[in-house]
Order: structure tokens, then sequence, then C-alpha cells
DNA sequence: GTACTTGCAAATACTTTGCAGGTAT
DNA sequence: ATACCTGCAAAGTATTTGCAAGTAC
């Protein structure tokens, strides 16, 4: 059951997931989302994500994979996801210059969408 | 007054902004803080900084310079900023390929910091 | 006085924890 | 029976809002 959260392809609101699993016939409380949540991040096979609208977000984390960041709309909200080589590039050199390690990084842009774009001006 | 709050330099979160102007004088409620702080993230004067730890973080923007990221300490929760111009050009490149405006980004990097990889192993 | 700002307290939103009941071993 | 998992409800934290009082014009 703990594997049906993390099914879910985008990254998700802790209530969503639960609706989401709701829906599906697992009936499950925010708390046990919540407490599973916690465990896979742990384990490191979901990542919680801040796109600054009050509220984490999760994901799955590909084991091996690809590896995305993402663009979030101001007007709509709407998130993007996005993946870009030469930034992560960029993020990995720094490993060497600055005195950090780095386990994880996340990446987050804001501005408006394609979407919100064409449809104002 | 609302000055007062932009006026430190690194980012700190609306409870120690609070703290902090109360200590020089300036006796402010958390609320005056937060309505303050929304004000100035409109004007782009103030920046709000995730960095995952339960509560906003805050810093001020400098108008025409320097731009720099974080990275947080996953052992102590120290916050270190950098900057990197690589970094910073191959997220402006991005926006040509990526169908989103950027008006602000972000980057956080999350592993253990120089000084507890030192004072451990 | 009218308009605007402020701090306090109450209200919200999100997340965590305590606990009693249920399941597996 | 013991150990573990679950949902509900209560507790916590962070942030926002309502409101009456204070200041500026």
């Amino acid at each position: 059951m703990v594997e049906t959260l993390a099914r879910q392809r985008c990254c998700m609101s802790a209530q969503e997931i639960c609706d989401a699993s709701a829906k599906r016939g697992g009936r499950v409380g925010i708390a046990s989302v919540y407490r599973a949540l916690e465990l896979l991040e742990g384990e490191g096979l979901v990542q919680r994500v801040e796109v600054g609208q009050g509220g984490a977000r999760y994901e799955p984390v590909v084991p091996g994979g690809e590896h995305h960041h993402h663009a979030v709309c101001e007007r709509c909200g709407r998130l993007t996801p996005f993946e870009d080589p030469a930034l992560e590039r960029a993020i990995h050199r720094l490993g060497s210059r600055l005195g950090h390690e780095i386990r994880a990084h996340d990446v987050l842009i804001k501005g408006e969408c394609g979407r919100c774009m064409r449809a104002r001006g």
C-alpha cells in the first residue's frame, strides 16, 4: 500500500496522495500518508519538493534514472517539470569548489508559464 | 521601520526578524513582519527562501547586484550561501529552451557541510 | 474626522503525535 | 500474546486575518 503512494508520476501534495489513494479503493488516513512519506523519503525513494505555495509536494525518485526540476507559474500555479544536463553539470562541478557535500539538490524556476504567456500578453 | 526588517544581510525566519527588530528598540508584532514581508516580496525587494526545515526564510534582494543560493547542512542545519556564474549561465540559457519565463530562480543544495565533515568522518 | 498602520488574539493550514483498536506472527 | 500498522482526533508549528486602538493628514 505504501507502494501505491509512490506509484504516481508527478509530484503531489500529501492531501492529493491521500485522496488519490482513496479513489482507488485504498482508504488511508492523512497521518499514514505522512508516515509513509517520511519513511520513503528516508529511503531516498521519494523526495520532498517545495514550490512556495504553502505545503510541500512529494514525488517518487526514479532509482538510477532521470532527474528533473520544476518551473512554477506565478500566475496559474501550474508546475512544469524540466531537465537540463548543463545545469546538472554546473551543479556537480560546484561540489569540488564548495566545501560542502552535494547529496541532493533542487532547482526551482519561477515565472509565467508558456500557456499563460500565450493566453495573455 | 519596514526598512529595518530588510536591513539584515543573511536570510532569516519571520520570527528571527521579529526578535531582531525588537532588540534594537522597534517593537513589532509577528503579524506586521509577515505583512511587511508580503509587501516587500511583491516589490521584489525581499525573496522567500525555503530550506525544507519547516518555515520559510526571507532575505533582502540586492537591487542590481550579487545573487546567491544556499547549501543547507543535513546534519547541523547550517546554511551556507554561495554563488556560481556557470550555474547562473546554465539557468539563463534554459530560458530560451523552456517555454517558461524565468523571473526568478532558486537553487538549494543539501548535504553535509564542511564543518561537519571535518568534525566527523 | 478619514484613511492607514499596528499589535493582539483568533483563525487557518499543514504536519506530527498519542492512542486505542485491528492484523499478522 | 507480542509486535506492528492504522485511522482518528488532539497537539504543534507556521502563517493569515479580524478588529479595536493609535497615528497621520
